[in-house]
DNA sequence: CCAAAAGTGTTCACGGTACACCCATGC
DNA sequence: GCATGGGTGTACCGTGAACACTTTTGG
């Protein structure tokens, strides 16, 4: 778009949000190679084609950045201040996702020059209004997961109890008692009870869980709400 | 728009879902003049000018369409399928009003051939995708009215207790029991109790509240969570 | 046998829910 | 005086919160 913009175009972008989970809430970035904002950490993204929905392109930046396709993707906010990015005017609509860090090697990702992950506790200057995006991405995290049941998606499939409560602890930023958050949250009926345990770890092995979807949204239809 | 699309070009909206409340929950429509969708009923809107905010764009249409300012006003989602309007690619932020029925003439608009409240119960069929943005801004509204205080938006700035439970009836389409709901909104302590009843009722006159968006601002920094 | 995390119940306080009658006013 | 909505309190139940010790396993 550099030398064709005409002062009266729109130009729309997807931006996403991509969250993993670690120890930490991590987050996925790009450094920019070109200008504006070159060698800034920024949210990868790109403009929307004319011939895809938003969603779809959304999808397809997230597949091309990530390589991962079929993750939890959602539409968070659209921003469009007139001055957001130097090149002209350029309406953003921003997408939030979770994807399993366990799934693939953080590490690939994590050595590379041009991306990484970063804790949300720890983020560079990022480009454009990406810092505000992130910012709403997060508090909608935050608001989400209490309600509904996306947390499974930063999780591996099969998880233990201990890791389901340490994931609420880190994205809500607050401790949880273990014995009532078991209780609750196997009270729910959500969860499969596995005949495996953890293996290869120092101590007593956990048994582990996976969320049945198909259970939630048979719960769901019956008025059930889910809530931590 | 017309003569000068390119193929490669994309426009962005704006589309308003306005809700007001009489004895029903109503939503604002014109009547569309032109092609596309002559004639249809829509959701008021418009094109987003190159030197205004997306906010400040959907504050504008809102003013044009209904003469109001500084109503509650929100982003609520943004539609791009590919083939949503005939025109070629048009992307639309849409945003839900609630607006106080009681400031205007409601007779002005009903009587007017091109713009007017329509039960939501009893809708016509509507232009481009616009039932679609409809039923997401009343999800949003139903879902958004139970955790946070903006059904005052929709009520006079001096009402009763029981206009307030039949908004939320209305809205949350379920009844609800008079002496629980009392309780619990004064029990809040977000209402600011008037030496004031009602005038010109043919019997008891109730008393008149105010809704304190102070007290309510004081409180949520406090960690407080509305809820009905 | 020691370290580390898994797993497990009970008690109490509070808030949600269900429920029915008298009161004030205008006509 | 009658019709119409205004206004009020109590009892029960279920859920959320606080809280500590024993068990299993690997090293």
């Amino acid at each position: 778009m550099a030398g064709t913009k005409r002062s009266s175009e729109t130009f729309v972008t997807v931006d996403c949000v991509v969250f993993g989970l670690d120890s930490d809430l991590k987050v996925l970035l790009i450094q920019r190679g070109g200008e504006p904002f070159a060698h800034s950490w920024a949210l990868p993204g790109g403009f929307i084609h004319a011939d895809e929905s938003i969603d779809a392109a959304a999808q397809r930046e997230l597949s091309e950045e990530t390589g991962l396709k079929s993750v939890f993707l959602e539409q968070l906010y659209t921003f469009g201040e007139v001055d957001r990015d130097p090149r002209g005017r350029v309406i953003s609509v921003a997408y939030f996702a979770l994807v399993k860090l366990s799934d693939h090697k953080v590490r690939a990702a994590t050595d590379a020059a041009d991306v990484g992950w970063f804790s949300v506790t720890d983020l560079p200057t990022l480009a454009f209004d990406h810092e505000q995006i992130l910012y709403a991405a997060l508090t909608r995290l935050k608001g989400k997961v209490t309600y509904q049941p996306i947390g499974f998606e930063l999780l591996p499939k099969k998880f233990t109890l201990s890791q389901l409560q340490e994931m609420y602890e880190i994205i809500l930023d607050r401790s949880l008692d273990k014995r009532n958050f078991r209780k609750k949250i196997l009270g729910m009926e959500l969860l499969e009870e596995l005949e495996e345990v953890q293996q290869d770890v120092a101590h007593r092995a956990a048994r582990l869980y996976r969320f049945d979807e198909r259970k939630y949204k048979r719960l769901t239809k019956g008025g059930f709400v889910f809530e931590i």
